[in-house]
DNA sequence: GTGAAAGCGCTAACAA
DNA sequence: TTGTTAGCGCTTTCAC
């Protein structure tokens, strides 16, 4: 793989490899004839400057980061094409990195980010994560990172995410007004922060409208359809089943939409089944999934932009900005037992 | 971000930069206290080699580039866990990127792998690319190469493929046991190999059991749910109303399995639909979707493998290799007129 | 056994 | 306006 460099047409040309360099870079006091000439041969070879080169003098690389924990979740795969959207734009790459939910491989995606000299980081933390230093230490030592959706509060930095606890109230409402009665709610994995507002947002709204809070009608599942199709089992052959059941996702839902049609319960009328985040597949559900719809989009825009800031502003302190995005309820199939 | 380079090492152990780098690599002929001394504190000062450095000098890079059209499509996120299994395991890091389904994307994804001195590239191919020079180009400087999926046959390189053909035999002969006669197929991209391959296979088993082929049962549809969905309603409304369905995706099909739905069609009886890939959220559909399961995971595995090769015997010419992967007839409620 | 020097490709003082 | 030199972090001859 023999590749032109500054000095094959340095040598080409009779000039020295910095005039060509100035030459290509524009540089305003360089003749203006050999400048074209230069230009032209470097045109003609399809001579591409060495990122590596460039990388190893500048400590930048033009690339950025993000952690996700699994890109086949199509809500991390929508956030990173807003990131793809805005890094592009402006000129960097976005290399992704996936955590598999694991914790040894989130510690060593970020010590890789660290190493290839990476100019940011963006991340989304795993389920397994409960120890934060690898976070913490590069932020000390002045590491642009932003996080979204799952953040970690511990560090003082710029985040993105959506209001879980109002979404989830919005959902549970939903399901109230449906005429639910007996409403159940498979949560995230417990340590989440995102699980725990939205858990949190479940209660508020059946605390408002004076319904039952029992506690064994609150599920945990990982974020995993197939999971999440177990514990629906159990929880509809329960006694006391359950009328209505928000789910903390729409993996989850859907794997609850399973076990319902399994079990030849009708929804939404035996019961009513809401999610969260709005997935493409939901709207494609038969019966059509209801959700909180969260802008993933835009997520991903708005943390490139505030990571990419903070690449751009070395050292000058910012306050840490902490964008909450709105959500909005899709109501359909799954829990509208009303016509609208 | 100080970071500690062997520099740092040398001078605080008062010896040449030389020689903590034969330390480091663990070289023969270093005194064995020295050794100890500057392993420790490389240790201690938590030492890292500085990659870009690295890459710079050797032109390598230990990362492998994989171009997939979109990360959203769950199957492709499979073939990449596929890939990073074998690659971790042989230290190499993967770097993602997407041509979302762009021919000019694509371009400047390879280019960005050439540029970065990426060690090899891994590529399924974009729904717009008509034009292949930019492999070629690539191929032909001897830049390790392996296409999979959406393979490129006029560049003679190593592809991990599934029989296309077989699975859509499969499929189509199914969809005749299960007592349809007049099946349509959606299918995929017209220029796409894989489209073609499994139009192939659809016809050869309509040919072989003597049912009707007409040329209006095909219509063609891009990957994405949402497109086929459209296209499978104009299908259904059409008084001559095919009574199977042999979806060239999941994807597609969902989008069809989504249309007989709405149309109050019942499945299978009605109308009895299967798709190809078969998608983890395949099975949970209501009712569950046939589908031809690919080993996508192995599929990746197969692909990083054969690269890793190539990559490791530089210059070295190796007869091209094209791993056909077996497929597999998953029968679900979605076609299964007769009990099995 | 260890050090000095060169060089990967490029840019940025510093000269001229 | 152009050339010379040094250096980013590291490895690798070549000396000693």
């Amino acid at each position: 793989m023999k590749t032109i460099t500054i000095k094959d047409i340095a040598r080409e040309l009779n000039l020295s490899t910095s005039t060509v360099s100035r030459a290509l870079r524009d540089s305003s006091e360089i003749g203006i004839e050999t400048k074209a000439r230069v230009l032209e041969l470097a045109q003609r070879l399809d001579y591409n400057p060495n990122p590596v080169a460039l990388s190893l003098l500048s400590s930048q690389s033009h690339d950025i980061g993000v952690i996700v924990p699994e890109i086949a979740n199509p809500f991390f795969a929508i956030v990173i094409a807003g990131i793809e959207d805005v890094a592009f734009a402006q000129g960097y790459h976005v290399v992704i990195y996936q955590s598999h939910e694991d914790y040894e491989r989130e510690v060593l995606n970020v010590k890789h980010i660290a190493n290839r000299r990476k100019d940011g980081l963006l991340v989304s933390i795993a389920t397994a994560t409960t120890d934060y230093s690898h976070f913490k230490n590069l932020h000390e030592r002045g590491f642009p990172i932003v996080f979204f959706d799952r953040i970690c509060e511990e560090i003082d930095t710029h985040k993105v995410l959506v209001d879980d606890f109002e979404g989830a109230y919005l959902a549970t409402e939903h399901l109230i007004k449906q005429g639910c009665d007996r409403i159940a709610h498979v949560s995230g994995p417990d340590h989440l922060l995102i699980s725990r507002r939205r858990l949190h947002g479940y209660r508020a709204a059946l605390l408002d409208y004076g319904k039952p809070i029992q506690d064994d009608w609150v599920v945990s599942s990982s974020y995993d359809a197939k999971n999440s199709l177990e514990i629906a089992r159990k929880l509809l052959t329960r006694p006391d089943r359950p009328d209505g059941i928000f789910a903390s996702s729409d993996n989850i839902a859907i794997g609850c939409h399973a076990a319902i049609i399994e079990m030849g319960l009708s929804m939404p009328d035996e019961i009513a089944l809401i999610g969260f985040s709005d997935l493409p597949i939901s709207a494609l559900l038969n019966p059509p999934l209801s959700s909180v719809a969260q802008p993933a989009f835009e997520m991903g825009r708005s943390a490139a932009e505030l990571l990419i800031n903070l690449i751009k502003n070395p050292g000058k302190y910012t306050t840490p900005i902490s964008n909450v995005l709105k959500t909005s309820l899709m109501a359909r199939k799954s829990s509208l037992r009303k016509p609208v």
